[in-house]
DNA sequence: TTAACAAATGACAACGTTGTCAAAGACGCG
DNA sequence: CGCGTCTTTGACAACGTTGTCATTTGTTAA
């Protein structure tokens, strides 16, 4: 590896010019600065990070703690957001994987101390509370896709109940009136906001909304759910006033409706309307019909944490915002209006 | 930050007696030992990597590069199978995206210099040839789903031809005769070597392959492509002789096929059997019936990208194999035997 | 011409760690 | 007791960089 010290000594200057003209001072003489520049060229200097770090500086790598979505097909917009945020100031992301795992969290929290990283993203696949205790990590730690039960962190969630009253409304306002449901399981919080949110649409509309219509796309406990939303529609389907639109929990339960729909023999969307939540391109895109969904904001969300952790770093402790950040409605060709 | 002359100086021994405790050297009597820790755990001390790294040690730092794979739903699991190697001995990932940009790809060569990371994995989207040129880093390099025109570096590949063999000879050994093909774009590796893998199974099965059935779910070029899979299979589908079987270049064209079949009230499998190629569970999974399909094994070559890393670090210049991974069948329920 | 001042450059220390080597103490053997 | 050997410990330098401060060179005003 090249060092300065090399660079110096065939440019025939002191180590500390060659620094100046690496960092960009404007104290030094313009023709010393072009001589030296041929040589830093030539032997491709590339000052050494761990050093810079050393002599007291802010690290240019920031961390990215997550139970799983990194790598999860379902978030990871949030790292794609991150890093674009990052680039721009030529900063970079070193990315842990906990699999919620607690020791292993702890182990990547020291990890991230060792590395003296600059600021660290904690994210979650799905939308709730978290409590990190505390963490052997001293530096600014932004939440995204979650919130600290202790309101003691900045953190970054999807608005959920407004997504919830976007699918509402939508089918609403075009005519639809038995609307059924199938939701995430009941534990987290994006389930039980979106609920609220798609009461507040009916209630807005004047229109009752049938609670024998609220079932349940997804059993099973947090990281163990189960599937159920192909059955579940099915069921709801074979009613004799069944619905003429479907709100699902996410677009893998859409997809199970939409594959319950062909069970049937029903046309999407002439015989039945589906509304997705998450607008994950790979199925909403691909569907035909393609689906109507609302987008889940994560590259927004991974975009706005660095924003939030620079300035979290500069900002008087005690100040720990949670941040609504809302979830558009994506329309595309599953749902019909109602004659 | 704790550094060790703090606790040195609380236990009231030199810093290198403290390092070497860390370190976990022997020579050290076993009372000092246990007084040191009792100020290394109450103090909460963790080493400085850059500290270590400066004084001339390996970084336990790695370096993925991809055009665009971290980020993209498809190939999460090569980020995934890599981790969970590196997890092992306490090293991470340091993850860059240059989107395809040379010149996004030239400046991350240079930050992963100036980071100093033991080694970098270059992953690809998709399998292809990919010249890197000279990137201006010098220290082991793998290939994760591309390999190199010059053959100048290790890389890792799925086997695409056996892939395609697999789908074929799966479905000929179930009786079906007449198979129609959705294909990827054919400027990609994938699209010609399962072509022939899917060829040779017809042959070995004595059975003639109708070249009109081998149509494209896909057109555009590189990294423009767009989805006509939907449109494909219907006009398949229309034929007379229709196929019993379709093959399917990813699973995204499958769900295409899958919603051609429900528009012209086929049923999955009674009326075609549909083979999907990748394993992308949201989609094989949640489908109904659920996606028989051939996994791409990018946790597998994750994996043993880091291994090829940590082995060719070892090794003499010169030697840089290709190496096939397998892509196994999964069974699930799209695909009927013929009576 | 000289003093005062600004611009340009360099010497040196420090960051936290570990390798090298030396010193100090403990121990056994003749 | 004196010697060599082994165990345990510590002093010091070095890694590559940058902040501090001093030195050198150039420029301006009196």
């Amino acid at each position: 590896m090249v060092t300065l010290r090399q660079v110096a000594e065939r440019a025939g200057v002191s180590i500390k010019t060659v620094s100046r003209i690496v960092n960009g001072d404007p104290a030094v003489n313009a023709k010393t600065r072009d001589s030296v520049q041929v040589h830093l060229q030539s032997l491709n200097y590339v000052p050494n990070q761990a050093a810079r770090l050393m002599r007291g500086g802010q690290s240019s790598v920031y961390g990215l703690m997550t139970d799983a979505v990194a790598t999860t097909p379902y978030s990871v917009d949030i790292v794609r957001g991150a890093q674009a945020a990052l680039k721009e100031q030529g900063q970079t992301l070193l990315i842990a994987n906990s699999n919620g795992d607690p020791a292993q969290e702890t182990e990547f929290w020291r990890m991230f101390r060792a590395q003296r990283v600059s600021g660290v993203i904690y994210a979650s696949v799905f939308h709730r509370a978290h409590d990190m205790g505390h963490p052997a990590y001293n530096d600014s730690i932004v939440l995204a896709n979650c919130y600290a039960s202790a309101a003691d962190r900045p953190s970054l969630i999807p608005d959920d109940e407004g997504g919830g009253y976007s699918q509402a409304e939508y089918l609403l306002k075009r005519g639809h009136r038995r609307i059924g449901l199938l939701t995430l399981i009941p534990q987290i919080d994006a389930t039980r906001l979106r609920g609220l949110g798609i009461r507040r649409a009916f209630k807005d509309a004047g229109v009752a909304f049938d609670e024998n219509l609220d079932q349940q796309g997804m059993v099973g406990l947090v990281h163990g759910e189960k599937m159920v939303a192909f059955d579940a529609a099915v069921k709801m389907l074979q009613q004799k006033n069944r619905p003429t639109a479907i709100i699902c929990g996410n677009d893998a339960v859409a997809l199970q409706v939409y594959s319950a729909a062909a069970h049937l023999d029903l046309h999407v969307p002439q015989d039945l309307s589906i509304m997705g939540f998450d607008d994950l391109k790979v199925i909403s895109e691909n569907l035909r019909p393609s689906l109507t969904t609302v987008a889940l904001p994560y590259f927004e969300i991974g975009r706005r944490a660095v924003e939030l952790m620079r300035e979290s770093k500069n900002q008087d402790e005690g100040w720990s915002p949670k941040i609504l950040v809302p979830c558009p409605l994506v329309e595309r060709e599953s749902c019909r209006t109602l004659n």
